[in-house]
DNA sequence: ACCCAGGGTCATA
DNA sequence: TATGACCATGGG
């Protein structure tokens, strides 16, 4: 069944690419912020913002709600979005410490914590679910564009449309059992994977898995990707 | 001059 | 429910 497939399917990418190693940061608050500074940017402008914030002592939500907004968002202006991304740290930040921290909030149910997260401006789906399986580690399964373009394509989202978030989740979440450190790594190698471009006659063993796996043979863009104008 | 990168919100039909 | 506009930087 698709059981089966999903573990070959992680099989095969942890063969192909290796140990990832996500998410890196030195804490549970640096790595929800590089969430939330990462989201529709690479990592290497995201890593830039962080690294100013530590550098400006600003990894801790009480010192971050103290910063003036503009000053935030000259320190995080390689991520993009800055000045939406600016607020959004705050609002995280607010949600930290009116709910007593990550201390606290470990003690909450997984459910709980992702409604909760939702309930943020600027949480989305993929960004709450990066935190609950990063910072709080636990078992989730992050189904972002990569993961469900993927999946979508290997036959294995039970006719699930690739831009059904939620579905997609719950159906691996379902099919497989997992660890919060296998999660880790399946988010982490589905996207490794995703972003790799082989050429015109890729050597891909997970191409070989199935036919429809044409992600490198052509060019598609993400399901809620934006146009660019001007 | 393009295109892309580890999304999310809001207005509209 | 599902598109479309918008947010913005840095690297190839």
């Amino acid at each position: 069944m698709n059981r089966h497939r999903l573990q070959q399917l992680f099989d095969t990418l942890f063969d192909c690419h290796g140990q990832q190693g996500w998410w890196p940061a030195d804490s549970d608050i640096e790595m929800s912020f590089g969430a939330i500074l990462v989201q529709n940017t690479n990592w290497t402008n995201a890593r830039l913002a962080i690294e100013q914030l530590r550098k400006e002592s600003l990894l801790n939500q009480l010192a971050l709600l103290e910063c003036p907004q503009d000053r935030l968002e000259t320190h995080i202006r390689s991520s993009g979005y800055f000045r939406q991304k600016a607020a959004r740290l705050r609002i995280f930040c607010r949600w930290l410490v009116d709910h007593g921290g990550f201390e606290s909030l470990r003690r909450r149910s997984t459910s709980d914590l992702r409604e909760s997260l939702l309930g943020l401006s600027g949480i989305g789906p993929e960004t709450a679910d990066c935190i609950l399986l990063y910072a709080f580690e636990r078992p989730v399964f992050v189904a972002d564009g990569y993961a469900r373009r993927i999946l979508e394509r290997l036959g294995l989202t039970n006719g699930s449309k690739a831009s059904a978030y939620e579905k997609i989740r719950r159906l691996v979440e379902e099919e497989i059992r997992m660890d919060a450190g296998a999660f880790k790594e399946f988010h982490a190698l589905l996207v490794t994977h995703g972003k790799k471009v082989c050429g015109p006659k890729p050597d891909c063993k997970v191409c070989d898995l199935s036919g429809v796996c044409r992600f490198h043979h052509d060019k598609v863009r993400l399901a809620g990707a934006t146009e660019r104008r001007n």
